[in-house]
DNA sequence: ACAAAAGTGTTGCACGTACACCCATGA
DNA sequence: TCATGGGTGTACGTGCAACACTTTTGT
């Protein structure tokens, strides 16, 4: 290694971004933010901000997070390169390192490697534009990732940079981390039914699930689902027990994801 | 996001550190290099260096691999964050983006952002110290993550900045991916016969696996291997058949993990 | 002859899949 | 009463674990 001189090395900005995921309406939602400058003015764009000289990169995410949604930091340990515990002690999302971007020309004005980061969130209220964000909207991933010359499917335009693999690597890994793992309940809220967790796994994934073997599959697996005591008929029909998110965080088992 | 002014951001500097696995004598061992100055001056560390303005994060990597290695990389596509085909076509090792890591205190004399990657190698003669390490060796991982205060297990030095947890990432990542891909035959020769690949899987995972099974197993997997044409006795007994790695990279369904 | 490593056959069991069937509520 | 979603029982298939057994070399 050479020795450290700063000003002998190109200038690099280290910037977050953020790939937040949501079920809304049976469909894997993420949220994108309008950009009001250019490059790509007037595009979507995933949510982003600059490293800060004193904060470490989970922490430049989860300050992110909060100011583009209000949520605080699940941070998952693990092999993402996780550097701190949860700062915070309420509810919220899941959040994880994803991957680091760095072609030379991704940004046209200067060299910038970007540590994006994966959030899992329960179906929240509305988008709240805080921070610098222009404007925001949960958007369909579907939508966002169809490549363009799909007949029939103009009107969405591309997102800005290389935020369209981003998301794509994003998208990825969600719905095979939810294969072996317990992130589903990431995306329900603190208290809910085998069913509302069947209908997650069913919009990430795109596919149908028996509703009689996916009951036995998590209710059979220990650690996995706690009972929570009530019954709800928020979703119509017989009532349903409430479970919360039990303590293992592995599926072994995994859910087998069908083919279609 | 504020207006991009180079000068009005922190100066950070970016560079890729290698966790380069192989197997040597049924042990899992990683490259490590000693360090020639301040700070960790004499300790051991994980090769690397600075993201030249001209390069990609994978082409970094493949530069820093071939230094200190000769090896070429294969770069793996996904959600690793890989950003350019394979620029070499000969023979080589594995090679895709593990983590970043970037807490502002890991490197005592300014702000480094380390893009880590993951290399997987065949065992090679010999280290060869070139381009700017001092010197080099493999050495088991075992040895290298024993935490300190292990009871007569004195005599091996803690790894330099946070290579120790880099390198327990990466082990980490290796030993779940094998589970589910083809990349265990990442760690052979080009030619290899079905006895070898499970001592790849018994080093890798520390544990013993039935023969018998194994056979079938990765036999019965279409597309994992594909017949070689010769034999080999090279370890004894029966002469075994020599196989070369078929085009099918996932595993379906996975190699089971013992839990030992 | 013996050791060592490569392969094959067979059986039992765990778990996933498919689907028939019953339960409890609201409209 | 009917539609809707929640939950249980059961038969069938697939694939892994375990282990007995045969094959082919080197010493």
């Amino acid at each position: 290694m050479p020795p450290y001189d700063p000003s002998a090395h190109p200038p690099f900005a280290v910037t977050v971004d953020l790939v937040v995921l949501t079920v809304r309406r049976h469909a894997l939602c993420a949220l994108v933010v309008r950009r009001g400058e250019p490059p790509f003015q007037g595009r979507w764009a995933l949510p982003g901000g600059f490293v800060r000289p004193d904060e470490n990169l989970t922490e430049a995410a989860a300050r992110e997070l909060a100011e583009e949604t209000g949520l605080r930091a699940q941070v998952a340990v693990g092999a993402g390169g996780a550097e701190a515990p949860d700062p915070y002690g309420g509810a919220g999302a899941h959040l994880e390192q994803l991957a680091t971007y760095g072609d030379p020309h991704r940004d046209p004005r200067m060299r910038v490697v970007s540590v994006a980061h994966l959030a899992l969130a329960p179906d929240l209220p509305a988008p709240r534009a805080g921070g610098d964000a222009r404007s925001a909207r949960w958007a369909p991933v579907d939508e966002l990732l169809q490549r363009d010359g799909a007949p029939g499917a103009e009107g969405v335009a591309q997102l800005a940079f290389d935020h369209a693999r981003i998301l794509a690597d994003g998208v990825e890994r969600a719905r095979s981390k939810i294969e072996y793992s317990s992130l589903a309940t990431a995306f329900c809220p603190p208290e809910f039914t085998v069913g509302e967790l069947r209908r997650v796994y069913e919009a990430v994934w795109g596919v149908a699930l028996d509703p009689r073997n996916f009951h036995r599959k998590v209710t059979g697996t220990p650690g996995f689902l706690v009972p929570a005591g009530g019954t709800t008929t928020r979703q119509g029909g017989r009532p349903a027990q409430l479970f919360r998110a039990g303590g293992a965080t592995l599926l072994n088992p995994p859910m087998l994801r069908p083919e279609a």
